[in-house]
Order: C-alpha cells, then structure tokens, then sequence
DNA sequence: ATTTTCGAAACTTTCGAAAATATTGAATAA
DNA sequence: TTATTCAATATTTTCGAAAGTTTCGAAAAT
C-alpha cells in the first residue's frame, strides 16, 4: 500500500495554477536517454527496426551501447507515441503497419495539417517566412531519393522533409494541435520510408506549390493544396508498395525467422 | 558508436507488413510498472499531485512504494501524453496547468468528441447500446459531486463519467481518433476536478440528453449536445475557478515552501 | 549591503546484477 | 502421430547502489 507523501494536504486548490502552455513535445530531456530515444525512433521511422520486430533488450543493448534501464525508459516513450507495443511480461516490439492504419492516420492527418497550417498562415512572421523560404532550398537540393540511393540519402531527405512541413506550421498557436500534428507525421514517415523504397513514381514538385500558397499566405488554396499532398501519397502507396494493400501481410513477418 | 545489431541486413522491405491496428492505449502493459503510471496519473489529474509540482524520487519511492527505475519508466510515459514535463538533469514535474491551455485542447476534443461519437453512432451494435445503457445508469446513481462531498466520491464519479464517455464513442472505428481523445478526456479532467472543488452550479442533466440522442442515433443532435456538454464545462470553469482567468495565476504555485 | 566563490548536501541519472517470468525442446504418455 | 510434462535456457523485470549534476548556503571579497 502506498505510503504517505511528506506534503501538506490537498484542500482547495484555489492555490496552484500555473501559466505555461501544454504538451512537452521534443524538447532536450535527459541528455543520454533522449539520445538513444531518438535513434531508436529514427531507425523504426526508417523500418531499420522492422514492423513487428521483437525488440529484445540483449541486442539493443550493444545496437545503442546502453543499460537495460535506458531502454525501458526509451522503449516506455515509444510505446506512447505509437511506435512499439508492449505486453505483460513478454517485452517489446515494433508497431505493426497496416493499410487501414495508414488511412486511419492520413485521414486524421489531413484534418491537423490543414488546421495548422490555416492558423500559422493567420499568425505567420517575417522569420516564419524566412524559415520556410530556407528549409525549402534545403528539400530541393536534394531530389526525392529513388529506391536505389543510398540509405543515408534518404535519411537526409526525410530530415529536411520534416524540417520543411514543421516550419510550415511553425506558427500555429494551439500547441496541442501540433504536437498531435508531429506524432502523426512521424507516423506517417514509416510508410513514406516504403514507397519510397518501391516506387519510382515522379511527383510534380508539390512542395513548390504548396510554399509559394503559404508565402501569398492564401489560406484555402494553401490547405486544399496539402489535402492533396497527402492523399496522393497515400494512393502512391497504395499502389507501389507491395504487400500493403492485400490481407495476407501477415504472411510477411518481422526479421526473425525460426532458427535451425 | 553503435555497434551492429546480429540481424539480417534490411535491403527492400517487400517483407514485414502486418495487418493489426495502430496505437496502444492504456492495455495492460508490465504488471508493477502499469500499476506505477495508473496510480501517478490518477493522482495528476486528481490534483493530489499539483500542478508544477517537484516529483522528487524520494518522496515518489515511498508514496508508490518502488525503485526510481520503475518510477523513471512510469513518468517517462507521463511525459509523452502530456501530464509531465522533464528538463535535463533537473527531475520531473507536474505539467503545468492555464486556461489558454485549456481552451486549446478543449477545442481540438470538440472536434474529437463529435468526429469519434458520429463514427460510433454510425457503427454501433447491441453490445455497445448496452454500455451506454448501463454507464450511463452507474454515473446516475451519482448526483454530481458538490465541492465539500470527500475525495473519494469525488473520484468514484470521475471513473463512472470517464466510462460513460468511453461507452459512448466505443464502436468508433478509427483507432488514432480515440486514442488522441482519450488522452484530452484526460488532460480535460484535471480542469474539471478544479472546477467540481469550486463551483457549486447546477447543470441540467446533459448526459442523459446526449445518452438519448446517441440511443435514437440522432447523429446531428447528439453531436451537438456534445459539443456544447464541452463548451459549458469550459465556461464553468472560467467563471468559477479562481486563478485561471487571470494571468497572475503564477503567482500560485506548488505546495514546495522553502524551509527554515 | 551586495556579489562572488566554493564546498557540502540533495537529487538525478546510469548501470549491472539478482529475481521473476516466459519460452524452448526433449522425453514421456495417449 | 499428437499431445503433455518438465527441466533447461533465454528474456524480461525489478532493485539498490555508484557516479554525476545541480542546488543551497555560508564565508570571503567587493
């Protein structure tokens, strides 16, 4: 049974507010497990942790160089986000991907992208532009990656991706919106990873558009524009990525196979 | 650096999807560790721990009766939906608590709430009609808490009012929507435990309205009276717990006195 | 009186190992 | 053959203590 805490008693609470915003979204938490926290995030983003995969604490433990302490409190984030699943006893692992998961997502995805970035065009500044401008020259330097760039090239241009779509709505004023906005974006990240990996499809240059509407700051046009950014994605991987659409993804299972 | 990991190198990922759905909510996660977050966040949102407040190791070994280990998983998990925050080597605390935060995530559950009980509606069976029929008569069997009734029966309704609402969107079929809605359910229970210990205003009996218009599946009305179930209690809230409104609510802090 | 310095105390973070639990596979029984 | 039992093995979970930071307050200096 829990044991008295050594604190005064809890009556009113006519005292005790306070005035800050709400969602603690990245921020610098504790140097060394916040670090491993975000390359275990970074390799299930880009399926180097497969969907499904058993995360078992003796191979994280040399992959991230850590005690088992660490991970837990990593893992234990994850888990929230979405990113793992745990049960009772029996560990951890990859969240499963799945086609109406990722229609799921899209569809609740569409409805904060648009809300955000209608509400950071009313409320945009001049560094909200500049940031825009900037992460966009970033993205087009480096064209969409193929299924045969190399790894960390893909890795690049999804950082730069993200960089670009967070300064979008940099200046939304509902914190809980984007934070919720950032998770789904992450999540969605895991299947862009895969189309990218299988399709070869050319997309006209959609951020472009989508910029340029930001920067004329003509709201509508801006939003409608990235309802479509986001559906025609999830169409692309509809279409491409084998697999995604049938039921039988089961049958493709994580990395482990049955040993002997 | 990080050393490799004993598994098979991920070249096309035409391998390893599933089928299963997204994110995990609160499913029985690690027995002692579950229990740890269970008790903690009924204790935020409660207002036993208050808002800002320190949460020193010491003080939360003896009250819950475990090792910092688990407490670190535990709060670590606090910190992702929001009911905690961390800094860098400098501990964790209670989230902080405002009406502007209020009033955003208050915003984003409107849409939750009614996009989540118009889906459920939409889908709902016999089984789920029952729920609703049977919370709703539990939450009934509780007149609204007036501000001098104890704290257990203050805490007893807030567990028959959060089934109820459950019941009620329980045959949604996006698993992403409920879950975001869930935890604002949540985040919105602090504010309501603030305005349950301050005002003593009557409210007409708004759940079984709704619970009437869900039953006949009056979508239109339903969601309606939701939304409006939502805007009054922001409103109770404003005009009845002091310190909120005002932007010195600074100015109360934690229970921390310095000593000597 | 006010600021700065410095050492002690308080607290957080990290780790490795002990305890508890689940999984595997071989031997036995149906 | 198929199912069951049981012990050996692998894995997870929990804990306490060492290592590392930050905070506090008294003494020294301005």
């Amino acid at each position: 049974m829990p044991k008295t805490l050594p604190t005064a008693p809890f009556e009113g609470a006519n005292e005790n507010l306070s005035a800050t915003t709400a969602p603690q979204d990245v921020s610098r938490e504790d140097a060394a497990t916040f670090d491993v926290l975000r390359k275990m995030r970074e390799d299930i983003l880009c399926c180097v942790l497969k969907p499904d995969q058993k995360l078992k604490f003796g191979e994280l433990r040399l992959r991230y160089d850590t005690s088992v302490g660490t991970l837990r409190e990593a893992l234990s984030h994850l888990v929230s986000e979405g990113l793992a699943r745990t049960e009772a006893g029996r560990g951890f692992q990859v969240a499963p991907i799945s086609l109406a998961d990722f229609l799921d997502l899209s569809e609740l995805r569409v409805y904060l992208e648009t809300k955000t970035l209608a509400d950071a065009i009313r409320h945009g500044t001049d560094a909200w532009e500049a940031e825009i401008v900037s992460s966009y020259f970033l993205l087009s330097k480096l064209a969409a990656p193929r299924p045969d760039d190399p790894l960390s090239v893909k890795q690049e241009w999804g950082k730069r991706h993200k960089r670009y779509h967070d300064a979008l709505v940099a200046t939304c004023r509902s914190p809980w919106s984007l934070h919720y906005r950032s998770e789904l974006f992450d999540q969605a990240r895991r299947y862009h990873w895969l189309t990218m990996i299988h399709s070869r499809l050319h997309r006209r240059n959609e951020h472009l558009e989508i910029r340029d509407a930001v920067l004329a700051r003509d709201s509508d046009l801006a939003c409608s524009l990235m309802e479509k950014h986001i559906r025609t994605t999830v169409e692309q991987a509809v279409s491409d990525v084998p697999g995604l659409i049938r039921g039988n993804a089961r049958a493709l299972r994580p990395a482990g196979r049955r040993k002997s």
